[in-house]
RNA sequence: GGCGGGGUAGCUCAGAGGUAGAGCGCCGGACUCAUAAUCCGGUGGGCGCAGGUUCGAUUCCUGCCCCCGCAACCA
């Protein structure tokens, strides 16, 4: 039995359309599932969306819809947007479905034996905009005899009762998670953050609302609702069949949470605390992405430049679009993206470096060496070096991705494309063509089979275009998997190659010459 | 206020006590197998400011100026 890797995403909050920031996240996730898969794992990639909470019930009903029902229309999209990304995931869940009360209650239930939950009242001063509480101390009371948050927006005193999750309990075994598992947040930067957060104490969190009932009940006191965020993480339990035993229960505990930089504290903070509180392992490492500006500046409504991720499909195609976000952004730091920067990411390295390896050399297969891959001599220092480079790749490639740095493992493979690309020139096959026929024939070959390995490595990135890659180089479907890097697996002499095609074409620019400076797609 | 991370070539960034690096861009050359691609060479930086330690600092220390993150509920 192959050894389990479960990750997920974070399931996105329905409120709106989904956007680029929830695409780049299920892009990188998938990118990791798919390398995983290919590398023997037996793996479940889990998303979803999140539709509980108060602002979905407010939207849907200036909508004039059910909360379930505009739930059900909005997770729509995000599926769609799933799909459209090519995605890889093995379930999507909302957390709307009878299989997630279920996991929901019988966590709390587990919580509150253990002790852990206790009924109180929560009070203090109120923004219905903010959805927040505030201090004393952060409140002004103006002359209208109004008080006001920091925010500006105007505040009420509300007292409402609450079930409490004893948070406080846990800040030295979090302290000591954090301390043992120096891995269990990433990238470092974040680990800094949430240790320095949880030693300056921790306080009891309210874990119920009873001002509104879009939510999962309170087992035995159903006029409460849990708090969101009890709800929201137990997703990544619920989809492993949790609390029943089934052949997706031994996926627990997740091996890699992937979500964004904003939800740190509640993935490495509350969610452990839950679940050594429910007495359940723990996942094992969770990894924040950063955000994605458009061209330096935040997206956001007002300005007018979010951008839906379905459009940047149709103007770039999926894989560029995989490739530039995967590749251009170092993943976990904040990134810009741009017509321009796309553009040039993808043209100079997919096109021109990749692309045109594959291209150059296969064509001359074809021509010169009877479209039969062709038959290699011995290798020379320089065949040597480059194979050696190509077999140095998929080490790295493991690393890399252990710690989540999907960009490094492009820069890799871009790197052993320019040194072949460099070899290619400099042992000039089509001079040979007249000279020495033989070592033509071996620099064909060994260009052929870095391309190949390459290609194999590309494919959870680019996962259609490294296919076809693999197509015109006639590697069989079932011959693509990590396994056939290893030397035995080379491509073998004599064996029939299809007529060569472009895989990665030029993106030529129309927008440069309709409406120039703007750039990009509307 | 506090804690943390930064300010290095036009752009994005790497680096490290001993005469500054990569990719992209730009300029020139080569080649023609290839997707006007590729290869070679070159251009280009007072390494935020001011002090200090040192034979020598961009790299260590101090102060200052900017930027960004965290500081209990938006991917």
């Amino acid at each position: 039995m192959a050894e389990r890797y479960y990750l997920t995403t974070a399931i996105s909050y329905p409120n709106g359309r989904p956007h680029i920031g929830h695409a780049y996240e299920f892009i990188a996730t998938d990118a990791l599932a798919r390398f995983k898969r290919l590398d023997g794992y037996d793996v479940m990639f889990l998303t979803g969306t999140d539709e509980h909470g108060i602002k979905m019930l407010q939207t849907a009903r200036k909508e004039g819809v059910s909360p379930r029902d505009f739930a059900e229309r909005n997770s729509a999209e995000f599926k769609k947007m799933a799909a459209a990304l090519g995605g890889s995931n093995d379930d999507f869940i909302q957390t709307s479905e009878p299989r997630h009360y279920t996991a929901s209650q019988a966590i709390w239930t587990l919580m509150a034996d253990a002790g852990d939950i206790y009924k109180d009242s929560y009070s203090g001063w109120y923004s219905v905009r903010d959805e927040a509480y505030y201090g004393e101390d952060e409140v002004t009371l103006k002359e209208d005899g109004q008080r006001y948050g920091p925010q500006g927006t105007p505040v009420d005193w509300v007292e409402e009762e609450s079930y409490f999750f004893r948070l406080s309990a846990y800040q030295d075994r979090l302290l000591d998670l954090y301390e043992q598992n120096p891995d269990f947040i990433g990238p470092a930067e974040r680990r800094n953050e949430v240790v320095s957060f949880v030693k300056s104490g921790l306080r009891d969190l309210s874990v119920s609302r009873t001002t509104f009932d879009w939510g999962i009940p309170v087992p035995g006191d159903e006029k409460h609702v849990m708090y969101v965020w009890v709800d929201a993480l137990t997703n990544y339990l619920t989809a492993t069949g949790f609390p029943g035993e089934g052949e997706r229960s031994a996926f627990w505990p997740a091996d890699l949470h992937v979500i964004g930089k904003d939800i740190v504290r509640f993935h490495t903070v509350y969610w452990p605390a839950f679940l050594m509180s429910a007495g359940l392992p723990l996942p094992r490492r969770v990894f924040a992405h950063g955000f994605l500006f458009n061209r330096g500046e935040k997206m956001s409504k007002s300005v007018g430049n979010v951008i839906d991720p379905f459009a940047l499909i149709d103007v770039y195609g999926l894989d560029r679009l995989r490739y530039f976000l995967l590749r251009e952004v170092p993943f976990g730091q904040d990134g810009n993206y741009s017509h321009d920067a796309i553009v040039n990411r993808t043209n100079s390295e997919l096109a021109n470096d990749i692309g045109n390896l594959a291209q150059r050399s296969l064509s001359m297969i074809a021509k010169h060496c009877e479209a039969k891959v062709p038959t290699p001599g011995p290798y020379t220092s320089a065949d040597e070096a480059v194979l050696a480079q190509s077999h140095q790749l998929l080490v790295t490639a493991r690393e890399a991705i252990d710690r989540q740095e999907l960009h490094a493992v492009l820069a890799a493979i871009v790197a052993l494309v320019s040194a072949t690309n460099r070899y290619f020139a400099g042992e000039e096959p089509w001079a040979l063509r007249k000279t020495d026929p033989d070592r033509m024939a071996t620099v064909l070959y060994v260009t052929a089979e870095v391309v190949r390995r390459a290609a194999i490595l590309l494919q959870p990135f680019v996962p259609e275009s490294a296919a076809k890659l693999l197509d015109i180089l006639g590697v069989a479907g079932d011959r693509r998997t990590f396994s056939e890097l290893a030397p035995e697996r080379a491509l073998r002499p004599g064996s029939d190659l299809p007529p060569p095609q472009p895989v990665f074409p030029r993106f030529v620019d129309q927008l440069a010459e309709e409406d120039g400076a703007k750039g990009g797609p509307k």
